[in-house]
DNA sequence: GTCTATAGCTGGATAGAC
DNA sequence: GTCTATCCAGCTATAGAC
């Protein structure tokens, strides 16, 4: 009897379990039952239909991944610190949930409307849009070079997320096994900042 | 009467489509047979299974994007200069199918079976060990900085490919239409080389 | 709240006429 | 080769006993 939580968190942890590894087409709710160790009409009584449980997993990990870029920026640190900062933390967070970001792209790019209320009711979008006004405002002081913070912006991101999401193919490419993929990440935390800011140097 | 190929060709056209949008779970076999204007037995006469007809899909997707980021690494010009070209026409080629990066992430974490054997029949592979060997020289010869070739090649793919990935989030975050997605885009044929560079620099 | 049984439908695959 | 009709497995969702 390892877990005796409640019934309604079981079913949640199998529905982010089933969701995330199969997506919402290819998740069955019998799988998602058998995961929390209950019966599949279980899962009707307590969350009503497969859309309205998915609804809940896909909502949560959109804030795991998407708030966080967010509160970190935050602050009156100059502006170099925040990016080191930033990164470290961002690929810390989705170190402890790796899956997420290749889940969110797929159903988001599957199903766009998914994600509109979403947009709406980010809190952390206040704090972006700040960061966007420093970089130009750092640019014309000549602290960094001149860029386009929408693309400042984009390059961080990718560079900290993708190899999450490529992670099975840079396995598959580079013959690593998941200690490797973990070292791989690790150094990035560092080097990825050095990228970034090598290209702002003025 | 615009299209008038031979069934087979309008069949791998619509499954195309198909596939790519909805993924293997996402996609009816109903949905590709009105795509090509015929009748859903007939799918099944020419490609016997949906899988049959997935792999075929799927593998063409592949080698349209993994396969040019060997060849444009061959030769014998200065690491810089490759460096530039293969950023720009990378960005270039998926420009022109856009949505296929996001479809092979998505099924290669659904499914990392079915690379296998793909990644095997690489052809492009050899280049790309060829390209980190020079990284390593460069490297030790000053002319570029010390870095992990893995590194390096994994920083070009995320720069080059995340956006088309994350598309609908930027989109939808940054409140761009499709034009100023394109502009961004060809905005950074450019500055994806100037942040690699910049980092390299010894 | 929890279970079994089943309704009701969808979708891949095939049979068989033409 | 192409079509219509249909089979049948698998799935979400619900009814109803306990």
């Amino acid at each position: 009897m390892a877990q005796e939580k409640n019934t309604e968190e079981q079913i949640i942890e199998a529905a982010r379990k089933i969701f995330v590894k199969r997506g919402l087409d290819g998740a069955r709710m019998q799988d998602i039952a058998d995961e929390a160790g209950i019966n599949k009409a279980m899962l009707h009584y307590y969350y009503r239909s497969k859309d309205k449980l998915f609804e809940i997993v896909f909502n949560e990990a959109f804030s795991k991944v998407v708030t966080p870029l967010g509160h970190i920026l935050e602050g009156t640190r100059p502006i170099e610190e925040k990016i080191k900062e930033v990164i470290d933390h961002y690929i810390t967070g989705i170190s402890q949930v790796p899956y997420l970001p290749i889940f969110i792209l797929t159903e988001v790019n599957q199903r766009p409307e998914i994600m509109i209320k979403r947009l709406n009711s980010q809190p952390s979008f206040g704090s972006i849009m700040n960061f966007m006004k420093e970089v130009i405002e750092a640019g014309k002081n000549g602290k960094i070079r001149e860029v386009s913070p929408i693309q400042l912006f984009l390059n961080i991101v990718s560079l900290c997320i993708f190899p999450f999401v490529a992670r099975p193919l840079i396995q598959g490419i580079f013959q690593q096994d998941n200690v490797q993929f973990d070292m791989l990440v690790e150094e990035r935390k560092k080097m990825v900042a050095d990228v970034i800011l090598a290209w702002l140097k003025p």
